[in-house]
DNA sequence: CGCGGGTTTGATGATGCTCAAGCCCGGTGG
DNA sequence: CCACCGGGCTTGAGCATCATCAAACCCGCG
């Protein structure tokens, strides 16, 4: 159940057997059908998610009933809101299963008690955390000085794979983009090969 | 010298009057002329600044020599390459005074220190980090959703002020537009009412 | 006075959006 | 098994927004 966990775990940390073990019990692991909502907008989020299986996103709603993906996780990677997750407050985002998935939980009181019990963890969020500033600096850079076309040429040399298991209108979503721009550009770039 | 800090300070954490005391070791005050860098891209980002007077931004510089400002910093703020600092790995980020300066500069060895010895400081600058998640959040749902002219009217009603104390093409530069941009956005506005 | 940076204004063009229609394909019910 | 959806992707025409290039203007400063 694990597997998937520990191996990204060990490639930011080193973690013996014992604490290996003594891990498992702070998670709880859970099951998503495709389109449920692990948290819903207004909702606080309670919990972290590391995704062993399927692939999951972040989104917020606009007043013209528009969706703006925030995040996408693929497997391996961990999903929330962290500032409801951290402060409390309900959030804005909507995260649901784009496919059948399966998670690991981690609600932030077994967070406090897994950095303290084993430290390094405390190492390895603050990493992810770290990751994730940056990537969202280089989205925030992209997006105001790149064309669509080539913030989409990053993220697909950033992630290869991702396009063959999200939808397309979605990825437009994510680039602030409509389905029949990217539509177009990936025609443009098609042919000019 | 460190009026504005603890003001600014004490609306998050209360500090006793020993605690503020016992502070002030820990950073060190410097003067910055206008145009001066208290960071430049490739040197490792070694203080957190608090700016008590004056002006900061940090930005980036592309190949093609634009420059995208990804903070400023007015009288009260801090600013950083919060992943360099942290990391001690080479920012690709400048840090200037777009006017003659006052600064509180905090390295992250006194940092360290500080938390040790007043640990509500681990929590002041938690708060700082997750309201600058919040805050960069927000402006890049924004710069993929919403027109330039919507971008610069949140942005001069969150901080009305800034229009007074930055250069418009630098404010532009910020937002992803050109100053000929958002110098017509300006009229539109002004005739508007 | 004249220089130079910042802002404005205008004309033109590229990029991406909107609206509308068609297509492709997997799923459902007759 | 086939007919018929419906969702997602594509294609096209026209339009809005914003960039580019160029020129003028404004104003503080040496």
């Amino acid at each position: 159940m694990l597997e998937l966990f520990f191996k990204k775990v060990n490639e930011k940390i080193n973690l013996t057997e014992e604490e290996q073990a003594a891990c498992a019990q702070y998670f709880i692991s859970k099951k998503l059908r495709k389109k449920q909502y692990l948290l819903q907008a207004g909702d606080v989020c309670k919990y972290s998610a590391f995704v062993e299986k399927g692939i999951l996103r972040s989104y917020t709603t606009d007043e013209k009933g528009a969706e703006h993906i925030m995040q996408f996780a693929l497997e391996g990677w961990w999903i929330a809101d962290m500032y409801s997750f951290l402060t409390g407050e309900p959030s804005i985002y909507n995260i649901d299963a784009l496919e059948d998935a399966e998670l690991l939980l981690l609600s932030s009181a077994a967070q406090e008690k897994l950095f303290h019990q084993i430290p390094k963890f405390e190492r390895y969020f603050r990493i992810l955390i770290q990751n994730n500033m940056i990537a969202m600096q280089r989205r925030l850079i992209g997006s105001l000085s790149l064309s669509a076309e080539e913030n989409y040429v990053h993220l697909i040399n950033a992630n290869p794979g991702m396009l063959q298991l999200v939808p397309q209108h979605m990825i437009a979503s994510y680039l602030g983009i409509t389905p029949e721009t990217l539509s177009r550009i990936r025609k443009q770039l098609a042919t000019r090969r």
